[in-house]
DNA sequence: CCGAATCCTCAGGGATACTG
DNA sequence: CAGTATCCCTGAGGATTCGG
C-alpha cells in the first residue's frame, strides 16, 4: 500500500475512478440532474437553483464540466449578457445512472423518515 | 444565493445530493464495486486493490459505509484476527448504477486513447 | 447579467509509528 | 492481521470585491 502514490496504473486506468472524478465534487451531480431536467438553463437560474453555491463554484463547476464535454455553453453576445448550458450527448449518456441513483436516494430518504 | 448556506431546503431534501454524499469521496466508488466483483473481501485484500489508499482511509471509509448500510462487516474472533467486508442488499442495490457508470468510464477512455 | 480575481478557511486525506 | 493514534498538509470550497 501507498507506495507511489502518483502514476498508480490502477487507478490510471480504473473506469470506476475516472468516472467518479469526472461527476465527484459538491455540485456536478445535482448541476447535471437538473440540466436534464430543463433541458436549458441560463447562469442565474443555476445558480437560484442550487442556493448554496457561490459564484466562484458555480463558474468553477461549470467549467470544468464543460472542458469534461458534459455540457455545452451557448453565448449571446447581448446586453445584458446570456448564456445558457444544456447536456451534450456525453452527458445526455450519464442521465440514465443519474436517475437510478436518485431513484435509490429517494428510497433511502423515506426509509429515513419511517424511523421517525 | 448563498444566503443560510446550511439547512438549506433544497440541499436537505434533495434525493441527487444525498446519494452523492453517501458515494462520494476518493475510494468509495471503487471499494463498493470491487465488493461486488468478489462479494466478499478481507480488510487487507481491500487494501491490496486499491494501492493508493493508506489504512486510515481505508478504516475510515470502510466504516461510513457501515454506518449507512451500504456494507456488513464480519468478524471472526481468531489469532490472527480476520475480519470479512460484503455488500448489504441496500448496497447492492447501488451496483446497477455502479457498473452504468464503469461502462461510461470505459467508453471514455476509449474515447481518449483513440486521439493519442 | 455573467462572471473574474483575491484571499482565506477547513476538512479530507496523507505519513508515520504503534498495538491487541 | 486489522486496525489506532498523531501530526501534518494540500486543495476543494467559501467570502468578498470588482469588471465588461
Amino acid at each position: 500500500m501507498q507506495k507511489k502514490r502518483k502514476e498508480c496504473p490502477e487507478v490510471a486506468t480504473c473506469s470506476v475512478d475516472y468516472a467518479f472524478r469526472r461527476i465527484g465534487g459538491k455540485y456536478k451531480g445535482r448541476i447535471l440532474w437538473y440540466l436534464h431536467e430543463h433541458s436549458i438553463l441560463r447562469y442565474g437560474e443555476l445558480g437560484r437553483t442550487l442556493p448554496d453555491i457561490t459564484t466562484k463554484m458555480l463558474t468553477q463547476t461549470l467549467r470544468e464540466l464543460e472542458i469534461d464535454n458534459l455540457i455545452n455553453r451557448k453565448v449571446y453576445h447581448e446586453v445584458p449578457p446570456k448564456v445558457e448550458y444544456s447536456l451534450t450527448e456525453v452527458g445526455e449518456e450519464l442521465i440514465p445512472f443519474i436517475t437510478h441513483l436518485k431513484e435509490w436516494g429517494d428510497k433511502q430518504l423515506e426509509r429515513e423518515q419511517m424511523k421517525n
